[in-house]
RNA sequence: GCGCCUGUAGCUCAGUAGGACAGAGCAGUGGCCUUCUAAGCCAUUGGUCACAGGUUCGAAUCCUGUCAGGCGUGCCA
């Protein structure tokens, strides 16, 4: 569709520059003035520029005159990018576009394949953190969402020619991880004080986790290296073992939902190198810095933050802050020029400083994008499940895969914009008749035109995606162009998608062409693609018509194409079979 | 108190660089299976776009105020 538009473009600035000259205009109309797309309604047309309301004053005419004007000189010159054109309302002009140009669509499509949709690489380097949940234990339903959401991010940021980088920040130093480790020691205590009763058990930590994947931390340990501490406890060896431990299952986790990151980053190891002092050394320099009752504070009301913030804590240990701004600098300097950051929403008070550290270090506040990712909440009928990992009551995400299966766990997160809460009801993802879930119903279509072309490979020794542009000439239905119409927009839906960052975008556009492919595969059941097989009799292909067959067939690689890139920009499976309800 | 997000059909949600009678899924109602998978399709019911003003030729969309819900407002992370 964008190749049509241009086209259309083109066209119509030539009769406005007729019109200009002709009415001696000091008005000069550029490409970016017109703006063509696709009206609501079908009976719209097929694309519709409000042009002549938005210039009416400057050309010095009324709307609908100069709609006129301008349709005029577009039927006297012809065209070959529509076949109607057409002034409707206050202004609109409205365009059919041609057949031809459909079928130049379908020709695109299938020789682009699994590059239909992606655009040209952009220069620029983006940096898309997300998840990066605190390796303390396993994910929780929140976490799943930053992580689907994350991943489909970047898997259409990339699609859409930009050059990401997707990061996990490790928490692996600061309170956290201690706690996590003095969890880990006191349970250990218990487990030695179950077969010993002679070795003592401390008070379990206040602000510990109680979860109960904490005994079976503990348990991995004992196995490993037996009652060793039984009298002494070692921060640094707990501390290793429950981070590699707590971590080895996060990624357990996001390998079972298909998402990998290009980068782990320690924190631990941005102390070793130094990057706190080399930052804090920045912003010393530059004045933004001053003690106050033994801290070391940052400015950061002088960049619009409500107060200043420590990045020194009186007792001369740095905040999470502090390791947060060396974190943030660390990514610029690896070459990065626009940083994202997935947040869970309860940290949105963070961004005005975490932006001013970056303008006091001499970045823009603009080079960091911040994608607030609001709370889901688990609903299973009436039953309401807690999550809060402290609480060591909750649903993980491990058993929520278990439940409903990894890509409809994926479905949830990310067909519903980021900035919304979410009510994840269970009892429709889980529901036992498929019809219900909507997450099925988006692989269905792709299923479903495989299954097709199963068939058809049975019936043809033929390569479907190569034919001939007067076979698809046979494609005269109304569904088959509307459909091709939707198929030519992926481009740029893949684009909206990706520069509002809204994958959500992608799920509404495959549950829409593939309800229209399914009510088609529907209503014309009495004019099938494929003989059917009482049809199939000795010979059937001497008066079969396949050349309607084959045209519809590449047609249909086409759709097999366009919902397989959509899914695979959402992160989920594109099956060529689905097992029928009935068949189980 | 202040700040951020949200308020669209019974439920869950689309729809904001302003546009042509407000959309989908689920739920409801009425139809369609000797199937190229009925995991589907067709028809139909249902909304003063929280409320009140304002800007505009035109507002769910922009501005102001009010109300309601969520979150935040640590020398926690």
């Amino acid at each position: 569709m964008i190749h049509c538009i241009e086209l259309l473009k083109n066209e119509i600035l030539e009769v406005i520059g007729n019109i200009v000259t002709d009415n001696d205009l000091e008005v000069t109309v550029s490409e970016k003035d017109i703006i063509l797309s696709p009206p609501k309604i079908k009976e719209h047309g097929d694309l519709s520029t409000n042009f002549a309301m938005a210039f009416s004053k400057k050309l010095k005419k009324n709307p609908r005159e100069l709609a006129s004007l301008i349709v005029s000189g577009l039927n006297a010159k012809g065209s070959r990018v529509f076949s109607e054109v057409s002034i409707a309302g206050p202004g609109f002009i409205n365009f059919k576009l041609s057949t031809e140009q459909l079928y130049e669509g379908i020709q695109r499509i299938l020789a682009s394949k699994k590059s239909w949709g992606k655009h040209e690489e952009k220069p620029g380097k983006i940096n898309l953190e997300f998840v990066s949940a605190n390796p303390t234990g396993p994910m929780h339903v929140g976490h799943g969402r930053g992580a689907a959401v994350g991943d489909s991010v970047a898997r259409i940021l990339r699609f859409a020619g930009y050059s990401v980088t997707s990061e996990y920040y490790l928490n692996d130093a600061g309170r956290q991880v201690d706690n996590l480790a003095k969890s880990v020691y006191a349970r250990y205590l218990e487990i030695l004080n179950k077969i010993d009763s002679s070795v003592e058990t401390i008070e379990f930590p206040e602000d510990g986790y109680h979860g109960e994947y904490v005994y079976s931390i503990a348990n991995d340990f004992f196995n490993e290296r037996g009652a060793e501490f039984s009298t002494g406890y070692n921060e640094d060896v707990f501390k290793e073992f429950a981070i590699e431990s707590a971590l080895t299952g996060i990624k357990k986790t996001l390998k079972d939902l298909d998402i990998t990151f290009d980068v782990y980053y320690s924190e631990k190891e941005l102390h070793k190198k130094g990057a706190l002092e080399s930052a804090r050394e920045i912003l010393e320099n530059k004045g933004f810095l001053y003690e106050s009752e033994g801290a070391v504070f940052f400015k950061s009301t002088e960049f619009g933050d409500e107060k200043d913030r420590v990045l020194i804590r009186s007792n001369g240990e740095p905040t999470y802050f502090a390791a947060d701004i060396a974190y943030h600098l660390d990514k610029f300097r690896r070459g990065h020029d626009h940083l994202i950051d997935l947040w869970g929403a309860d940290h949105h008070g963070y961004i005005p400083r975490m932006r001013a550290s970056l303008e006091a270090m001499g970045y823009s506040g603009t080079d960091l994008e911040v994608l607030l990712v609001q709370f889901v909440s688990l609903v299973k009928g009436d039953e309401k499940l807690a999550m809060g990992k402290r609480s060591g009551n909750f649903v993980t995400l491990d058993e929520l895969i278990s439940e409903i299966g990894s890509d409809v766990t994926r479905w949830y997160f990310v067909a519903k914009s980021h900035d919304v809460a979410l009510d994840f009801d269970l009892s429709q993802a889980l529901s036992e008749d498929p019809r219900e879930n909507p997450a099925k119903y988006a692989q269905y279509g792709h299923a479903r035109a495989c299954s097709i072309l199963a068939k058809a490979h049975e019936l043809y020794e033929k390569d479907f995606t190569e034919v001939d542009s007067g076979i698809l000439g046979r494609l005269t239905l109304d569904d088959e162009l509307e459909i091709t119409k939707s198929m030519m927009m992926f481009p740029q839906v893949v684009w909206d998608a990706a520069n509002t960052r809204s994958p959500h975008k992608i799920a509404n556009f495959l549950i829409e062409i593939s309800r229209m492919f399914n009510s088609y595969y529907t209503r014309y059941k009495d004019d099938p693609v494929l003989p059917k097989p009482t049809q199939q009799s000795m010979g059937w292909e001497l008066t079969w018509d396949n050349e309607k067959t084959l045209a519809r067939l590449a047609w249909i690689e086409c759709f097999k194409v366009v919902t397989g890139n959509a899914l695979n920009l959402l992160g989920l499976s594109s099956p060529q079979y689905m097992t029928s309800a009935q068949e189980v």
